[in-house]
DNA sequence: ATAGCTGCAAACTATTTGCAATCCC
DNA sequence: GGGATTGCAAATAGTTTGCAGCTAT
């Protein structure tokens, strides 16, 4: 797990390289918490830590490298029902758990066994997630 | 079809006159409009219809008109990927078909065959949709 | 008559952008 | 050194809200 962090991590320092992008910390900071975090924050949420850490970040900076990461194909952004974006570093095909009280996204390992077609009502299908509603356990109990 | 809307509209102005809410026309607007569209369209899409017929109508009433219809379940909002919320007046469980080049997103009739059980990760799960993402017909002519 | 609606404008929240100073390579 | 990146502040876009007048029941 933390192995697959490391790698992904250098992955990133090496596609930045390639493309001529700078390594700042700001960005590797933004790029591990997302790969650590398994709630899919949303972009207020990852200034909180990146401050955390540096102080003097700024929220525009999250920003911009969230735009960066996603443009890159690192990390996603996933549909959501609250008002602001939400992003996931994990960018293999998985279904979503989602606490309809509180908004927070889980992720499901297994494929829930949807077969989906390469075309579509004549779209080109890229990838599909499956979605899923519900009450989390501590919103079960606030009721 | 045209049968199914006209009983919703009508099951509409009974359950407005149930809540003691006024049935206006701007509101029978919004969820007419609503009915009829199979491309989820967001506020201000539906904002600009209603004023083909009521020029003087606001912005802040199909805000309201909205958050009136989700109430009462008669509309849901879509999880989305653009900056502006989408809805949708087909309450029934269905999949969506999403182009990731326009964001118009299609409702699909069948199910793709996703069992889901009542709960996961101890989420008491209440419902579940499949997104599928791909390119329109048309986007993929403008590549 | 009157509680609920509406339109308007102002307020808010999430996100983007321009720019001068700063930092990586 | 020099272009890319950052932090700040100002600008936008989407949505919500307060309020005075209007409308359906």
């Amino acid at each position: 797990m933390m192995v697959d962090q490391r790698e992904r991590l250098e992955e990133f320092v090496k596609v930045c390289k390639e493309k001529g992008l700078k390594i700042t910390p700001q960005r590797l900071a933004v790029y591990e918490i997302l790969l650590r975090r398994e709630d899919h924050p949303t972009v207020e949420e990852i200034y909180e830590e990146v401050k955390e850490i540096y102080p003097f970040v700024s929220l525009a900076t999250v920003y911009r490298t969230v735009e960066t990461l996603e443009e890159l194909g690192f990390i996603r952004r996933v549909a959501y029902w609250g008002s602001s974006v939400r992003y996931d570093a994990n960018i293999q095909e998985h279904d979503h758990l989602v606490c309809v009280m509180c908004g927070t996204i889980l992720d499901l390992k297994a494929d829930a066994g949807c077969r989906v077609p390469e075309e579509v009502n004549r779209f080109k299908v890229l990838s599909h997630s499956l979605y899923i509603y519900g009450v989390c356990p501590s919103c079960q109990k606030k009721d």
